[in-house]
DNA sequence: ATACTTTTTGCATACGTAATCACTTAAAGG
DNA sequence: CCTTTAAGTGATTACGTATGCAAAAAGTAT
């Protein structure tokens, strides 16, 4: 139960120096000569002394600490990207401080709120939207905001997401590519950026060729209700015979549900019956038991992207915001029928 | 660019009372007259006041900060875990700072040192060992610890564990009443007390039971290490009558590659020709494809746990170390042949 | 109305550190 | 050896809030 706490002025006693010089040995740009380098960091050792970080934040003004704000894990691609996040945020000297955006979009102001408390230097939002007051406030606060997988258009917020309308396109020209002629479409949370975008790139890409969707139904980016999407569209009233022979799916985590639905439901077979597409490449779509054919989301970059735009605003370099798309590879395995001397 | 940090002294200002009467309005057990607290809310209101956290826990001590340390993401038992934690700790006031604890075990102390920079008001360990010098570090520091999914002897520290024996014998007690003859069993990783316990657990039900381990291998939690033990396990010299019929898995992560790598690599039916069973339920443990028979790890009620403790711990109330195994119940699936009459 | 208790209020201080300033010491240059 | 410049140092202040203390206000009982 000892609460001792090691302040800088007892290292400087022992040190036998003032407290300022111990600041100074710990502050990066300070100048302290070498002898008393040495002497505070043997008082600081043989005490245990670590810089308070809080207190440090209160005069600096830099707390070292970026909000994020998430709303779930369940998709993993959320789980791998914080990982990355954090990862590279701590080798940078700042910290993550996580927020559950659990419930409905009410509650997010406030929790924004909570986060703007902790003096936060920064704001990673993934996968969830802001109201224009909030962005407001942040920007007055001057709090730099980043969304991650997710834009919005109008507030003039930074973002990084994958090219969701070029990666939307490509699963269509792919599907086409394969001979696909009756092509459905389960839709993720259609106030969802990504979404959206997805759905404009496919369906674009599907009249280009001079076609359009065979079906559509919305799974809201849950599993649950893309198991309802499968089977409305799959056991509709109409024969046997016109039920779509090809599905993108708007993300992994709901294709896995369809695919599961499809076989051990339906009595599908994948590829044969229906090919399956969809979008993020998260871990499990390269698990052999699903081995999914899907448009990929370079988590890598788009972390590293975040990070830099994030370290930019906040040392104040680029005040503009940006808006940043990364590329979105096919990558083609076996839940869609490959197109005859597809290569690229 | 307005960095306008408003100051409870604005506020007072505004209000036209002392500071210390805004501190009081925002402090719970303070008095302050029905008169002044209306003020002082409208003043804030119109200001846009919230009080600095980090100011706030300069003086009282209180940070309101929980630290949590955490390997790796891959494994869908931690998103979870780490999502219901942070939702709990945040209806009591507390957020969660992540850190990451990637690279091997020497960094884990320097992570943690990070994290006692921040003036965290306890730390919660998942499934990483910490040193004993470090556990002292935090104690004569007064920040208490609980170890999330890992128990650690002799230190004294509190843990948060399913009942990892109870529910290994439980996992061998399902594959002996199936009538297995030829059991196999792929461990976690082997520093692991959750790895050590479940497999105590399932060996001496097995001994209890008259027989031993048929076939044992390392998997070390990882998909890799446990798709390369599988096939150590199924693919060795002897006969191919001479392989297990039924495999223990240490956890759902790497049974999910084990039964891949049985299906699709090497042709054999589960449970017919094999059965398999592990340990976490974790959300991918009930999808169809895998349909998995595991031992629930209860995180509801460990998180429960996990955050009553530290609430204890840290308003001072037990400070006795407290060692909590929750039951871990088996969930029966389709991934083993079950027994007949089976119905516990 | 008086004396006494309870509640409310403002003042001053403390938390642990970084930054400013003026000052001392060391180095450099002739 | 003296002058000029640079580097290092300590005393002091500020960050934004909570809290002990004493004074003032508001009730309460006599």
């Amino acid at each position: 139960m000892g609460k001792e706490k090691v302040t800088s002025q007892q290292v400087a006693e022992l040190a036998g120096v003032s407290q300022s010089a111990v600041s100074r040995v710990y502050t990066p740009g300070a100048s302290a000569s070498k002898k008393t380098t040495a002497k505070v960091h043997k008082a600081a050792s043989t005490l245990g002394y670590r810089p308070n970080v809080l207190a440090r934040a209160m005069v600096s003004g830099k707390s070292r600490i970026i909000g994020l704000v998430v709303a779930y894990l369940e998709n993993q691609f959320y789980p791998d990207a914080i990982e990355k996040l954090s990862t590279q945020l701590q080798e940078k000297g700042y910290h993550v401080l996580i927020f559950m955006a659990s419930k409905t979009a009410g509650n997010i102001d406030s929790v924004v709120d909570e986060i703007l408390d902790y003096q936060v230097e920064g704001i990673i939002v993934a996968s969830v939207a802001l109201s224009s007051q909030l962005a407001d406030r942040c920007r007055t606060a001057g709090i730099p905001i980043v969304l991650f997988n997710r834009s919005q258009d109008g507030e003039g917020l930074s973002c990084v997401t994958s090219d969701n309308f070029s990666g939307g396109a490509k699963a269509a020209r792919f599907l086409l590519a394969g001979g696909h002629k009756k092509i459905g479409y389960i839709a993720g949370w259609e106030g969802a950026s990504t979404q959206r975008d997805r759905e404009f790139g496919f369906t674009a890409a599907l009249q280009q060729a001079g076609t359009t969707l065979y079906a559509r139904e919305v799974g809201d980016f849950s599993m649950e209700k893309a198991i309802a999407a499968t089977r409305r569209m799959f056991l509709n009233d109409a024969a046997i015979k016109d039920r779509p022979d090809a599905v993108f799916v708007a993300n992994d985590h709901m294709a896995f549900a369809v695919m599961d639905t499809l076989r051990f439901e339906l009595g599908l077979r994948i590829p044969e019956d229906v090919s399956v597409i969809s979008y993020d490449d998260v871990t499990a779509a390269a698990w052999p038991a699903y081995n999914l054919t899907t448009v990929r989301q370079c988590a890598d970059q788009m972390v590293q992207e975040t990070v830099r735009i994030l370290m930019e605003q906040i040392h104040g370099n680029g005040l503009q915001s940006q808006q940043i798309a990364i590329g979105s590879p096919i990558i083609v395995r076996g839940s869609a029928r490959i197109p005859e001397g597809w290569d690229s």
